[in-house]
DNA sequence: TCTCCTTTGAAGCCA
DNA sequence: TGGCTTCAAAGGAGA
């Protein structure tokens, strides 16, 4: 029965920018005795949730958080202003997170599908089972896990559900999380599904389309080193005998590829329409099954193209130029996706859809500020996802590093251009400019608490690790979890949610508990961001305070949607009032909103629920 | 054609 | 150890 972390109460500035996590060890020990009275409701909390109370999986122990970003940015120009206004007009589901009424389930290949079998399996024809999430908790390297995994190969659902999933990865127009979470559709989209999900029209191209197949493989099919190792068509997801679930390289991506990959004639189709041409390999970067892996990018062939020319020219440098052009041949891994990512992939053709934006910064935007108000468990899924997505990379690609990818150690990807540091930059804008349409100034706390930090707080950091305090890796979680750190685990992340009533607010010492429950309840998107010079603590306190007099606020309107924003759209009168002083924020949001995001929908919302009087 | 924008999170690098 | 930087996705916009 999962427990309440008694850390969210105190450190309300964290509330929205962390997700604890139960299962951290001693630290559990230590917070539960603040925590007991809490431990009741934290029940009450975990029962709404669809949690596996039969999942074994001893991975819980995580804790999700957040921290503010701590980007400064640049407002250098009217893209940006663009972006913002289009975010404005647009972001009506701020608080509005879209509804997982059911618990996360993962769809996985559904292995008893008759379209599985032996090599005949086309990618396409994969049917999935709904499973609990999370299921994936492979130890990397570890032999039981490995053979944990072939049991998957079970044609038995017990099985399946049992083992560990693979995250895998959607071809491009299917949903990314789909296999991985079953929200099924309704979870994320509850009701009539937008248009563009229909499954029967490419949003980008407009060109029908099969039924939102679950089929090809989603986040991590398989590496294209180890394609050669994998009889089964299904190796990358279901381990053969005697073989790694994700077999992989014995010296990791970081050795040759093997260059006797098979291709699929009609996987080659499938991947130029997956991936953009030249990160689809002649043969590289896929399974025998032709499943692409979509974390493996080969680099740009045209820069190849020089180099052997000049190879051809010179003899002697004839070689050196087809060794580099080995290298460069060598897929590129891309680094698992975050928490936010998965979110993002997941969402954006919601927002896309629902906005009729089409620029993804602009979307971007919306989909921070709905990341934002999501619920402590809903974003706890996604960390739970990301966890395991790093998992399985991990075990995918022992070898990789972040570090391979980084500017000029792979071809094909240009040095990222520094971002010049703009001191302030940003700051002033979003200080007391609160996006009227997004309803709040993004969270740029930059102290905002991670891992023990989350737990803790601030006020008691002799309780963190050494590396929360370094903002690193939670090395409590990683000693649970065995291998990597990762975010919150599902169960926990509820327990350990901020309250979602205010009675379920603890006090606490400093000064937010002297600020009305209303404050205290409203989501950390709708906090104001502290000023610069504020210390971390500072900024904690910051965080929940009121929002600067309107007087400091853009009287251009941040002012006047500030009050609009602070409910976000939940309130219909406000919304109304806010359209009837023009804000622009008020303008199209109800052309972006989507019942289907309404938190009436979505009951689990409890924190995008609270609302928060400027007054 | 390439880079930027924009978001958050993870991780690497450097002092 | 803290702070900064890069990269992951995405697609329009601009150079």
């Amino acid at each position: 029965m999962p427990q309440l972390n008694g850390g969210g109460g105190d450190d309300l500035g964290a509330n929205d920018e962390m997700i604890s996590f139960k299962d951290e060890g001693e630290q559990e020990e230590k917070i539960s005795e603040n925590s007991s009275a809490e431990r009741d409701l934290a029940d009450v909390k975990s029962s709404l949730v669809n949690e596996s109370e039969t999942n074994q999986n001893s991975s819980s122990d995580s804790e999700a958080e957040r921290r503010p970003p701590p980007r400064s940015e640049s407002f250098r120009d009217k893209t940006r202003e663009s972006l913002e206004e289009a975010a404005k007009r647009q972001d009506g589901g701020l608080f509005k997170s879209p509804p997982y009424p059911g618990y996360p389930f993962i769809m996985i290949p559904d292995l008893t599908s008759p379209y599985l079998p032996n090599g005949s399996l086309s990618p396409t024809a994969r049917t999935y089972l709904q499973m609990k999430w999370p299921l994936l908790d492979v130890q990397a390297g570890s032999l039981q896990s490995r053979q944990a995994l072939k049991d998957a190969r079970s044609p038995s659902p017990a099985h399946i559900v049992s083992n560990k999933v693979p995250v895998v990865q959607h071809p491009h127009h299917v949903h990314p999380l789909t296999p991985l979470i079953t929200y099924s559709n309704e979870h994320f989209t509850p009701g009539n599904p937008p248009p563009h999900l229909q499954a029967d029209v490419d949003p980008k191209t407009g060109i029908p389309r099969p039924p939102h197949p679950p089929d090809i493989s989603p986040y991590y099919p398989l590496s294209p080193g180890t394609v050669g190792q994998i009889p089964h068509p299904l190796g990358w997801l279901v381990p053969q005998q005697g073989q790694p679930v994700y077999p992989i390289t014995t010296g990791g991506f970081r050795h040759p590829y093997p260059t006797a990959l098979t291709v699929n004639a009609s996987m080659s189709s499938l991947l130029s329409s997956r991936f953009p041409p030249h990160m689809v390999p002649p043969h590289h970067s896929l399974h025998t099954t032709g499943i692409p892996h979509p974390a493996i990018v080969t680099p740009n062939v045209k820069q190849e193209s020089s180099h052997s020319d000049i190879g051809s020219l010179n003899s002697s440098k004839h070689q050196d130029a087809k060794k580099e052009e080995e290298k460069k041949k060598q897929p590129h891994i891309k680094k698992p996706l975050n928490a936010f990512m998965l979110y993002m992939k997941e969402m954006r053709a919601k927002v896309v859809a629902e906005c009729t934006l089409k620029e993804s910064a602009a979307i971007n935007q919306i989909l921070g500020r709905r990341w934002h108000a999501l619920s402590r468990e809903e974003q706890a899924k996604y960390y739970e996802l990301a966890r395991k997505e790093r998992q399985l990379h991990m075990q995918l690609y022992p070898g990789w590093s972040a570090r391979d990818n980084y500017a000029g150690n792979y071809q094909g990807k240009k040095k990222k251009r520094k971002r010049e540091k703009q001191a302030g930059e940003g700051n002033e804008h979003r200080e007391y400019f609160p996006n009227p349409c997004l309803s709040l100034p993004p969270i740029t706390d930059l102290s905002a608490p991670k891992k023990c930090r989350a737990r803790f707080g601030l006020d008691q950091q002799n309780n963190w690790c050494g590396p929360c305090r370094r903002k690193k890796k939670c090395i409590r979680y990683i000693q649970g979890e065995g291998s990597c750190a990762s975010p919150p685990s599902s169960d926990g992340s509820l327990l350990e949610s901020p309250p979602s009533s205010p009675s379920m607010i603890s006090p606490s010492p400093s000064s937010k508990e002297s600020k009305p429950q209303t404050e205290q309840m409203q989501p950390l998107s709708l906090t104001m961001k502290p000023p610069p010079l504020l210390s971390s603590s500072q900024h904690q306190h910051l965080s929940m305070a009121p929002p600067p007099p309107l007087a400091l606020l853009d009287n251009s309107g941040a002012g006047k949607t500030s009050g609009s924003a602070h409910n976000g759209s939940l309130d219909p009168s406000d919304v109304s009032s806010s359209r009837s002083t023009g804000s622009a924020s008020s303008r199209p949001i109800s052309a972006c909103h989507s019942h289907s995001l309404l938190p009436s929908s979505a009951p689990t919302q409890p924190l995008s629920l609270v609302t928060k009087s400027i007054d």
